[in-house]
RNA sequence: UGGGGUAUAGCCAAGUGGUAAGGCAACGGGUUUUGAUCCCGUCAUUCGUUGGUUCGAGUCCAGCUACCCCAGCCA
């Protein structure tokens, strides 16, 4: 897919082009900071491609930077697979991957200068003392007991603190700066905790760790980044990020600006509720293709271009949002309908014989396979006496609306014949079990000479040859729109999210390439799943096609 | 009167004092061996609301309203 020409703009966008003009900066810097705490979800792709895009349309950088100041929430397994997402979603980071806590000597000699400049101190208040003096939204905070420690001694207690000389909880390093702001997280807030836990990164080197509010502005400053980006429940941390700027000895002054995260309609995108599906097994992993994480929706048959031309699409802005799941859709649609190569397979099989056809007589016919794009080709299509085609396609009498095969009617089938409906075999129940049929033979290719109108087609896979598959047919993962606002979202999970079918594939689906998605012809796009084996194929289908029959059906 | 933010169509979103882009969705019609695609057409006399400034306001000013975020030793 050709993704949009033109360069996105946006008021961060705008930002920088003003600082340029300014003359504040000649390059720009951005980076992408996740906690390896969870999988990427389409969220960060909206964050990704907003930094990388950025960099890359001004020639600047952007940095991989795993946050990992939490060490107990975070695992190395998390540090890889964000880093396999974000090459896979089509950008390359500046330089070396970077960790926060490469900066970990750094940030303790900046909390040392705080200290000495009387800006820190050592507080053992209990959580529920803190709590309590903290103050509430509308009234002022209260100074801790522990606030005018000399600077000497504050020394002396976070070398303590750092030597492991005090228990989890026991105490923690503040910022020493106003119980009576109004921006609640400048009431004195935490720069660093006691925590005995082992670091992915630097293992048991460290027990004190500093908490996000440090860490990431001076981390931003030691790598030169000019536009920090970040979501907008940061703004009021924005004066925290300014403040330990101001308040310590660093050249670089990178700015914080702030723009609304995604919400996608009928799915969750916080983190936490999506550990909670996986670790409720709600989903079969992080990439179950029903999960709105970058692994899932690659599962799912969903390409990195069409990702960021939904990223694209939805711009960037300061407005909360909820996004219907039809642009993210259409933008695959959009993709796959230019490129995706086409194939029969029939999900709902029923039996249909030619009874006219030759025994056994076997047709090799000519496939295309794109509608409009003849340089992708043609393929080889077995017919014989004995085809499957789908059960909906079929009904013994129906209206006019129904383009499909009807008893006593005809009907084209794809790359085909003309056939028509002359009788049905039933089992006790009443169930269709075989339709039986005639064929046109002057129908290959070309209409009936007579001038017979034909107004439905219907694709088909031959019995004899077809290869049986497992189908995966996905829904929205959540009844409601709004998921995270219901008081338990795991009661609104859908529980048909997930519809297996049986179903008969052409031949030459057998080795199609895991992931590279094609279209089934009037049926959706579908992607071979990684579950596949040799005498099991198992396909996702990524989107359904537009179906306004369908539509015309239910209302 | 805690503070910080945001209001343009069903959903996103341009618009930066000169007379409301675009996409998705929806709805008509045409083509079609995919009820797909493609094509053509319709879809904001009005920008949360009330006033004000101005020749002229979605854009500037004032009031009001609604919604989101902040009281982790999470990020």
């Amino acid at each position: 897919m050709a993704e949009t020409d033109s360069r996105p703009t946006n008021f961060i966008r705008q930002i920088i082009d003003k600082d340029i003009n300014d003359g504040l900066h000649t390059t720009i810097q951005t980076r992408f900071p996740p906690e390896p705490n969870g999988y990427l979800h389409i969220g960060h792709a909206k964050s990704i491609c907003l930094n990388f895009g950025i960099a890359q349309d001004y020639h600047g950088q952007c940095n991989l930077r795993f946050d990992d100041t939490n060490p107990e929430k975070e695992d190395i397994d998390y540090v890889n697979s964000i880093q396999q997402d974000v090459n896979w979603l089509g950008f390359s980071w500046s330089g070396e991957v970077r960790y926060s806590s490469n900066y970990f000597d750094q940030l303790y000699a900046f909390a040392v200068e705080l200290i000495n400049k009387g800006l820190a101190y050592v507080d053992f208040s209990t959580q529920e003392q803190m709590r309590e003096l903290r103050g509430t939204l509308k009234e002022p905070g209260k100074n801790s007991q522990y606030r005018d420690t000399s600077a000497t001694e504050n020394l002396a207690l976070f070398e303590k603190m750092r030597n492991g000389e005090f228990k989890e909880g026991e105490c923690l390093l503040r910022a020493k700066i106003d119980m009576s702001s109004p921006f609640m997280c400048m009431r004195d807030p935490a720069l660093y905790r006691v925590r005995f836990a082992h670091h992915h990164q630097t293992g048991d080197k460290w027990c004190i760790y500093p908490m996000y509010d440090f860490t990431h502005c001076i981390s931003d400053a030691i790598e030169g980044i000019t536009h920090s980006l970040c979501t907008l429940e940061f703004q009021d941390n924005r004066r925290l990020y300014d403040w330990v700027l101001s308040n310590i000895t660093i050249d670089s002054t990178p700015h914080q600006y702030e723009f609304s995260r995604l919400n996608l309609e009928y799915t969750v995108l916080s983190k936490r509720k999506l550990i909670q599906l996986v670790e409720d097994e709600q989903v079969s992993g992080w990439d179950d293709p029903r999960m709105p994480t970058v692994a899932g929706l690659r599962r799912r048959g969903y390409t990195s271009a069409s990702i960021r031309e939904f990223c694209k699409r939805i711009g960037v802005t300061k407005m909360d949002n909820m996004v219907e799941m039809s642009v993210l859709e259409a933008c695959l649609r959009e993709e796959l309908n230019a490129d995706a190569p086409r194939a029969m397979a029939v999900l709902e099989p029923l039996k249909l014989v030619i009874e006219n056809y030759k025994g056994s007589e076997v047709e090799s016919l000519k496939a295309a396979n794109h509608p409009s794009n003849e340089l992708m080709g043609a393929r080889e299509v077995p017919f014989g006496r004995e085809i499957f085609i789908e059960a909906e396609d079929f009904k013994e009498e129906a209206n006019k609306k129904f383009k499909r095969l009807v008893l006593g009617k005809e009907v084209r089938l794809r790359n085909a014949y003309v056939i028509k409906a002359e009788r049905v075999e039933k089992d006790q129940q009443g169930n269709i079990t075989t339709v039986y049929c005639s064929y046109d033979k002057d129908t290959l290719g070309k209409d009936p000479a007579d001038g017979r109108k034909v107004k439905g087609v219907i694709h088909w896979v031959s019995a004899s040859h077809g290869v049986p598959a497992e189908i995966r047919l996905y829904d929205r993962l959540f009844k409601v729109p709004n998921p995270a606002a219901e008081q338990d979202f795991l009661g609104s999970i859908n529980e048909q999210s997930l519809v297996v079918k049986q179903g008969i594939v052409e031949a030459s689906l057998v080795d199609a390439p895991l992931s590279t998605p094609m279209q089934f012809e009037r049926t959706g796009y579908f992607c071979k799943d990684q579950d596949s084996v040799a005498n099991n194929l198992v396909f996702n289908r990524a989107v359904g096609l537009r179906d306004t029959w369908a539509k015309m059906n239910q209302s």
